[in-house]
DNA sequence: CTGAAAGCGCTTACAG
DNA sequence: CTGAAAGCGCTTACAG
């Protein structure tokens, strides 16, 4: 596990103390010159590193974040995550990731074995009494639970929610569907509640469809929004994976995006441009959120080097490609089947 | 960072000495009955949990992986980092993740500081010597490098790019192109041997353009493609990321697909099946080479609670979709082009 | 400026 | 079956 060198080793080929060689090494202006140079000498002679499982236990800390997140293949984590190890990095702090679903006891562990420093959770479905047992600094980003005590980092999901349908108001669609996210989710409550304020506050009519975020439960959706009478010419995805699902099952039922029908997803996913069509999206600035939440967690453990990171504004905005447009002004497929 | 109450607690309060409570907890048959049953209830009352980072020190071991891959942010990781650290954690150890590219001092001391057992290694451009100087059991996965001293896990990349050309071939094309990954990167290299290799085997033409697995390489690509005359019929990306990059460049020129030019990916991403059109790819088992490195790696630290895990095939294979099929038979578009 | 000693929180031979 | 003691590899008051 270590490498073969210790402290003593160095202490003795120089011929000091290991408190010596440690203050070389943490805080060399605290040592005389000349000793300073031997020691170095050692250090470079032995290939000495110093442990820092030992280093960690005997300063009560772990130099670690813990990242905690549903479903680790989950792509739309790559990025937050990516951010996460940067900021921590910088910090000089590793980081850990675990599953959130690993199990109660497993999961009650993480928080109490002494290998993390605090935890950026992504999930806000874990037993809250877990949670709150854990006596670690904490951070929750994009997802929450208000029964958590831990300060919360994300956008504002029913302003984004009510962005969408905004949108596809403007574009003067009268009558608009929400393929939302499962019953339990927060994002997928808060969600819809911004789908159902924007919907009253236009006057125009909503539709709801429970899903679970993924390509499969937008190609159920489509296939539910085929068999809708009248069909919704507008559609609102609580995923950007949701919406390409949606999209493309619509391609295989013979119906084409936008001009049969305008989607919006939501996340702006890195092939979310690059689809055909490009989708029309809520961008979620998911590096912004993770180098914010990592920034959070660093000041809560009393390692800010810098003063506050000044909250980079984490608004979600609406990006406009090409998945959305005007409902087609020709009704005659809907009527024809209608009269069937 | 660790909770409150410490081995010495639980001792006291049941009236025993430190190293019975540590076998009543770790070893329990070897603790009378009555014994154990004060010191359960001891640990109970006082919610004692144990210091993993104490105890880690005292046994010599970090009970935890380290991930090493060259770019968190890339998506085609997350499915790899949770089969590994599903294996992880059955084998009761954590996985810390960080970036390849963190600079060469930090990298040294994330193989020295005794906070991990082994690395999975998925970076073949690291400095040998940095890796070689790690003491620890390492398993290269599907990036790899020949000056590295561990074992590989992988697909036979060769094979595969020679498993893309034959299916153009077979589908009659008679010019293909193939958009690969970087000029240092074995990956790369490799699939471009395994497509000269297959284009010689049939006797067609092929011709590379280097890329880097990005779908910018791949839109860059197309616009490079279609200047080309005669313009190849079939193209072989060296990634999913590409492909996609390469297509959506492609309806943006006026170009259809697989209408006006066959496209092949490499990986099968998980969007690859709901593109439109539907990938046609070489399909990379992720999870299942997760998997085998995270098994590998346990075998190799002695923790194996089971025999050989058994190698499992991970043999890539094609899957074919919608983005192929045979060349255009109108000749006219290129023909008309050619003849301004 | 430097060292002897205690201690971080455990586990594990070694005795009994 | 149980305990006293050493020790994992460091750091850090405390003296000098």
């Amino acid at each position: 596990m270590s490498g073969r060198v210790r402290i003593v080793d160095v202490a003795s080929l120089a011929g000091v103390s290991t408190a010596t060689v440690s203050r070389a090494l943490s805080a060399p202006e605290t040592v005389g010159r000349a000793t300073r140079d031997r020691v170095m000498e050692a250090v470079r002679a032995t290939g000495y590193r110093v442990n820092g499982a030992a280093r960690d236990l005997r300063q009560q800390r772990a130099r670690s974040l813990l990242i905690l997140a549903p479903n680790l293949a989950n792509t739309f984590f790559s990025r937050i995550f990516s951010a996460i190890q940067e900021e921590a990095s910088a910090a000089g702090l590793a980081v850990q990731i675990s599953d959130s679903r690993i199990g109660r006891e497993k999961l009650v562990s993480l928080g109490y074995d002494g290998r993390a420093d605090g935890i950026v959770l992504l999930d806000g479905a874990i037993d809250p009494d877990v949670v709150n047992g854990w006596r670690l600094p904490m951070i929750q980003l994009c997802e929450w639970n208000e029964a958590y005590r831990a300060p919360r980092i994300g956008i504002d999901n029913a302003a984004a929610a009510r962005m969408a349908v905004e949108h596809l108001a403007d574009l003067c669609h009268r009558s608009v569907l929400h393929v939302s996210g499962p019953d339990g989710n927060v994002l997928a409550v808060t969600r819809r509640e911004g789908f159902s304020d924007g919907v009253a506050a236009r006057g125009i009519a909503g539709t709801t469809l429970a899903g679970d975020f993924t390509l499969e439960a937008g190609a159920c959706a489509a296939r539910r929004w085929a068999e809708l009478r009248p069909r919704p010419t507008g559609v609102f995805c609580a995923s950007d994976e949701c919406a390409l699902g949606f999209i493309s099952e619509c391609a295989a039922l013979g119906f084409g995006v936008p001009d049969d029908v305008s989607v919006v997803g939501f996340d702006d996913i890195d092939f979310a441009h690059r689809f055909l069509p490009a989708l029309t999206t809520i961008r979620q600035p998911r590096e912004a959120l993770g180098r914010a939440a990592a920034k959070a967690l660093v000041n809560l453990l009393g390692l800010a080097q810098v003063a506050d990171p000044g909250d980079p504004a984490i608004a979600p905005t609406i990006v406009v490609r090409s998945s959305t447009a005007p409902p087609p002004t020709d009704d005659s497929r809907v009527a024809t089947i209608t009269l069937d």
